[in-house]
DNA sequence: CCCCCCCC
């Protein structure tokens, strides 16, 4: 092997070229490192580890990236250490001011040899940066052809790269005219995308679509969606804001492919996106998408199933696949968001599949809303989910997010194979949920779901429950004994969903310092702490308005009232509430108080107690035993 | 320019 194996000078071509169809084709370079770089903790998922290279072209020698879809070359041993390679596709990205190759497709033309060829030097020292003349061109549109531009004008360049000078220039000014999406422009990989060149086409397929989202800060006000694009280089998310709504969002479906090109590309901001890439896509003024057809050599969307019984192997809070029969389906309902304090609809699904076990699906929004409105939802269709959030509530749930897909009855193989078992063996088969909590509870399993929560107030504490990190549920049936006098309401402020604490000003109304302004009346709300007992012991638990509302038998603001006229009165009502028996559903959780670290348990629902129903669930929970 | 993904 000789100096005269590889294509010497190509690598000072590569890094400088901002359009790699113009620049040298197909370079020979050495291999002189490998290294892995281990996934950030937030893309760990399913992209696994990405490899630095060091790559030679005799002359000089440049850092690259291996794009993530060639990593097995390194992984089954292929692509080694001082081996040659033909490079048949490559991006230049600039990151950070240095300038980093990506190689998007290579092969292996030669084992490796016993040492580097040549003494190669750094491509950085050979090449001078100009003189703090950023590589950005002016606003928008200008920004990608600065490069080019700027390699075969004023830049110094050393002797090594200057046969491809000229090319480099030429190349792009041949290009057919702007005013198409993509006539003779080559499509662009996905994974060759960066925010230093706009002069590409992509062609992928739209993985998943968000619903429109609207948004209102101090910043101002909007509307946006986000879709996730896929070709066979690698995925990248993108955002249309605004006006970009308005033109893309009906155009853009699901499955369907597009050209895609004039948008920005933006550093991704990895925690908000769960695909593996630096970029991100900002759908612009100047942007144009054309549905394309001829889609044969896009990707589908591959699913990696997990099992209905594996789900157990799947961490909280990690996404995976899962498809399975829709065994039933609830009615919409409302919940209201702790975080944004927004009503929000939600419907669950139970799915099941070969492995006997069934798991409730959470669909919400307009996902939730429309579901029934589906072809073939009542003939208990097969259901494929993309990247489902694996939660843990009772086990082990799960839940739609925005860029989860649902696709109903779809036309793979393991939608036909679960078809076939359903429709023979599954229809009859019983299922075991994911139950709740624990899973001890010895005497109450096999019952109802609702049996298996169900804890006596000395199972609660002697089953720590609230003592790790996550918050823990139950419910007990128990005895209200003593509502305690202090703070049982206090001032709220009106303002819808606000509930913070308002106080007296000067002029004798309510101030509330987040909504920065005051109001002639407070309204009134319970924050009701309580002591309850059951045969086993008692304990004390904090309910909030609607469920102290049904414990008092009134208002706040009624018993207020009642309380300014007569002392009495009030003290008669806490009396009456005593003495009764609820089935109280609770949140044991750890907090701080005083700086004294102690289990809170919040009613999350008080219901009172159905004594006939009651009677008749201890009635099986005994005849279980016989 | 969003960035929430909720509840039991």
């Amino acid at each position: 092997m000789s100096l005269n194996d590889l294509t010497q000078g190509a690598i000072a071509q590569m890094v400088q070229t901002s359009d790699p169809s113009s620049s040298v084709q197909n370079p020979v370079c050495q291999i002189l490192s490998i290294k892995k770089i281990q996934a950030s903790a937030a893309s760990a998922s399913s992209m696994g580890d990405r490899y630095r290279i060091i790559l030679s072209d005799g002359v000089n020698y440049a850092q690259a990236m291996l794009a993530s879809q060639k990593r097995s070359m390194v992984e089954s041993g292929e692509l080694e250490k001082h081996c040659l390679v033909r490079i048949s596709q490559y991006a230049s990205n600039s990151v950070q001011g240095r300038r980093i190759l990506i190689l998007l497709d290579l092969n292996v033309v030669h084992q490796p040899t016993a040492d580097r060829i040549g003494s190669p030097t750094n491509v950085d020292d050979s090449i001078k940066p100009e003189g703090g003349v950023k590589q950005e061109g002016g606003a928008g549109g200008a920004l990608g052809n600065s490069n080019v531009g700027n390699n075969s004008a004023g830049r110094t360049t050393p002797a090594t790269s200057a046969a491809g000078a000229g090319k480099v220039g030429g190349g792009a000014a041949g290009r057919p005219g702007g005013s198409s999406v993509h006539a003779g422009m080559p499509i662009y990989p996905i994974e060759g995308l960066s925010p230093y060149q706009n002069r590409w086409t992509i062609k992928a397929r739209v993985t998943s679509k968000s619903d429109i989202r609207h948004w209102s800060n101090q910043r101002g006000e909007g509307k946006l969606f986000s879709v996730n694009l896929l070709d066979d280089s690698g995925e990248i998310k993108a955002t249309g804001f605004n006006d970009a709504v308005d033109r893309f969002y009906s155009m853009l479906q699901e499955n369907h492919v597009y050209l895609i090109s004039k948008a920005r590309v933006n550093i991704a901001k990895k925690q908000f996106s769960n695909l593996q890439n630096e970029y991100e896509i900002t759908f612009e003024n100047s942007t144009e998408i054309e549905e394309c057809t001829d889609a044969t050599d896009v990707p589908e969307v591959k699913y990696e199933f997990v099992r209905i019984n594996e789900l157990e192997s799947v961490e909280p809070n990690q996404t995976c696949d899962v498809i399975g029969v829709l065994d039933s389906y609830g009615e919409l309902s409302e919940i209201v968001s702790k975080a944004s304090q927004r009503p929000v609809q939600k419907r669950e699904l139970t799915l099941v599949d070969q492995g006997q076990r069934s798991v409730r699906l959470t669909l919400w929004g307009k996902n939730a809303e429309n579901f029934p409105n589906h072809a073939g939802v009542d003939e208990k269709p097969v259901i494929a989910f993309k990247g489902v959030k694996v939660g843990d509530f009772g086990g082990r749930s799960l839940s739609m997010f925005s860029s989860s897909t649902m696709l109903i009855n779809p036309d793979i193989t393991e939608s036909h194979v679960l078809r076939g078992w359903f429709d023979n063996d599954g229809a009859h088969a019983q299922f075991q949920p994911f139950t709740n909590a624990g899973g001890a509870g010895g005497a109450m399993g096999g019952g109802a779901a609702n049996m298996a929560e169900r804890r006596t107030i000395a199972q609660v504490k002697d089953e720590n429950l609230g003592m790790s990190e996550k918050p823990d549920y139950f419910n007990v049936r128990a005895t209200v004994v003593y509502i305690k006098q202090e703070n049982l309401y206090y001032t709220a402020c009106p303002s819808d969903g606000c509930n913070k604490k308002v106080t007296p000003d000067h002029e004798g109304n309510w101030r509330c310092e987040k909504c920065d302004r005051s109001y002639e009346q407070p309204e009134y709300r319970y924050i009701l702490s309580t002591n309850v007992a059951d045969a086993t012991g008692q304990i004390w638990l904090s309910g909030f308005n609607d469920d102290a509302t049904k414990l008092m038998g009134m208002s706040a603001g009624e018993l207020h009232k009642l309380r300014e006229e007569s002392e009495s009165e009030f003290t008669a009502v806490l009396h009456r509430a005593a003495n009764r028996m609820y089935t109280f559903n609770c949140r044991a959780k750890m907090d701080s108080f005083n700086d004294q670290a102690r289990v809170r348990y919040t009613i999350s629902r008080a219901a009172p107690v159905d004594f006939a129903k009651a009677g008749a669930e201890l009635a099986d929970a005994i005849n279980a035993y016989m």
